[in-house]
DNA sequence: TACATATAAATAGCGGGACGATGTGTAGAT
DNA sequence: ATCTACACATCGTCCCGCTATTTATATGTA
């Protein structure tokens, strides 16, 4: 209620996954843990939003699957980038890169209160 | 379709708005325009976006509105940043900070394709 | 043995919010 | 007379992240 901070920045969920997927094959649990590790604890993709979001980009053919066999034997989905999504992410990337520079700009103004 | 670029960071209107307001009084349409302005016509924020967010904001007690009169002698509605707003605005600020610069350290990560 | 925790995937339902489309009205410029 | 800019507003849609929940296996521990 009020403020509900969130543990992600809106619309940067699709990016962050495939920029860790970028750096190698890795299956879906295992994303959420990297970025969150990296940031530091800061960001946190809950289950309910990284399966869905991980249907989304294979189905738009940003990223392939195939089931294999994790760390400690376990069945789990390995993702792995399309040249497709390599461009999306390149794309998003510079997206990301203009928009926080721009939203930088407003937030660094002079004069908090009156 | 595929990619739709916003003219936004979904998630940061709210902050934008507050910040605009707090460098003093002003008006809705102002408030758009002044944003486009500093941010070099990278962030456009929508008139369908820019009314609903002034009505949340007052709701929750974050702006104060009254008519006047805009420059060219037109009926205007003067927006002014409530003590809760500011409150608010300071941490909306601080939390863009910290996610924002998680989102960097993952997006400053090597290694593109293999 | 039983239980808890971590790993791993998935779906359903909800709610917020940004957008496009549309509507109203005035003032100034061509 | 018409077009653009100014100024406010609402409606419907769609996207997407969250909570909650389910299913299942492996490891560790009491």
């Amino acid at each position: 209620m009020a403020d509900k901070k969130s543990d992600l920045l809106q619309g940067t969920l699709d990016m962050l996954i495939l920029k860790t997927v970028a750096l190698g094959p890795i299956h879906g649990y295992g994303i959420s843990l990297r970025i969150q590790q990296i940031s530091e604890e800061v960001l946190q993709v809950q289950q309910g939003s990284l399966y869905p979001a991980l249907h989304r980009l294979e189905h738009r053919g940003w990223l392939t699957s195939q089931w294999g066999e994790s760390d400690n034997g376990r069945m789990a989905k390995f993702y792995q980038l399309t040249p497709l999504g390599e461009t999306q992410l390149k794309a998003e990337s510079e997206n990301w890169t203009r928009l926080s520079n721009a939203v930088s700009l407003i937030m660094a103004l002079e004069g908090g209160s009156k």
